[in-house]
DNA sequence: ATGGATGCAAATGATTTGCATGAAG
DNA sequence: CTTCATGCAAATCATTTGCATCCAT
C-alpha cells in the first residue's frame, strides 16, 4: 500500500484554513492542524497531545480544538475498533485534495495502513495481498432518517 | 428493511450454548444471553444492565460476561459511531444461523436498523430507499498483519 | 472442596465542563 | 473592549480491577 497522500499543512496554510472556517488563528489551533496533517495515520487526542510536547497545550484544549475542527468539517473522527477515537484531516484547503479512503488496522500490533479504493471486494483483495490474515471488516452507515429530516 | 432475523434464545438454549462453549451456566450469563438475543438492535452494556432491571447483576458483571462471550465468539462488539460499544449475538447455536450484516444508525435520533447484504453499492441504494439522507459510511478492516502472523 | 462468578468500591482512561485568566479581532 | 481560547481541576462516562464472598461443578 502506498503511503498516505501528502496532506501536509504548513503554518501559513493552517492560518488560512482557520480564517476560511471562521476560527481564531491561535498558536494551539495552528499546531494541532499542522501536526494532524503531518501524520501518515490518524491520531488520537492523546497522541496529538504527546506529539506537541509537554510544554504545549492541555489535553482538554486538544479535545476542544478537535471538536471545533469536526464541526467545521476540517477533521474526521474515526473508529478503528479501539477504545478511543482517532482523527484525520479531511480538507487541506486549496491545492490539497482529500479523497475518500479507509484503513486497515492490525488487531495484534495496532499498525494502521491506508486503503484507497472504496469497494469491499477490491479492498479485501488488496488487503490480503498485504499479508493480512483473519480479516474482519466493520461497515456501518449513518445518515439522517426520514423522521428526522 | 425487514426486522432482524429471529435469533431468540430461550433459557434452555442459553444453557446449552454456555456448556458448549465451556462457560458456567449461571443465572447472570443466561439472562444476558437471552436479553441480547431478544433485542432487534445491538445493545450497549448499560442498556443490557437496565433491561435486566435493578434487582439483577452489577454493571461490572455485565462487562465481564460480555468479555467472556466475546472471547468465545458468542457475541460481536460493534462500533456505531457512539462513545461506547454495542453488542449482538453472533451465534444462536443449532437451528439458528447468524448471517453477516451491518447497520444504519440515524445520527439524529439514534435509531438503528439492520441491513442485510454486504455490498456497498447495494447498501447505499437500500438505505436511501429507506429515506435516509446525508449518508456516511465507516468501513474499517482489521486483521493480523504479516509481521504478527 | 475448588475454581470460577459476583457485588461493591475503587481505579483507569477518554472526554467534557466550570471557572478564572489571558489572548485575538 | 468583548468574545473566544486556554489551563487547571473537577466531573462524567465507559470500562476494568482488587478483594472478599458465594455459587457451579
Amino acid at each position: 500500500m502506498k503511503a498516505c497522500c501528502d496532506n501536509h499543512i504548513n503554518p501559513e496554510k493552517a492560518k488560512n484554513l482557520l480564517s476560511l472556517n471562521g476560527l481564531n488563528r491561535t498558536k494551539t489551533k495552528v499546531e494541532i492542524l499542522v501536526e494532524l496533517s503531518k501524520s501518515k495515520t490518524p491520531l488520537s487526542a492523546s497522541e496529538i497531545h504527546q506529539h506537541l510536547g509537554s510544554e504545549s497545550c492541555d489535553i482538554s484544549t486538544v479535545f476542544r480544538t478537535i471538536n471545533q475542527f469536526k464541526e467545521k468539517g476540517l477533521v474526521k473522527e474515526l473508529n478503528l475498533g479501539e477504545e478511543f477515537f482517532r482523527y484525520e484531516v479531511t480538507s487541506s484547503g486549496p491545492g490539497h485534495d482529500h479523497h475518500h479512503h479507509h484503513h486497515v488496522r492490525c488487531r495484534d500490533c495496532g499498525d494502521i495502513k491506508l486503503i484507497e479504493k472504496c469497494d469491499i471486494a477490491i479492498f479485501e483483495k488488496m488487503i490480503s495481498k498485504l499479508g493480512y490474515q483473519k480479516m474482519e471488516h466493520h461497515l456501518e452507515f449513518t445518515g439522517i432518517c426520514s423522521q428526522c429530516s
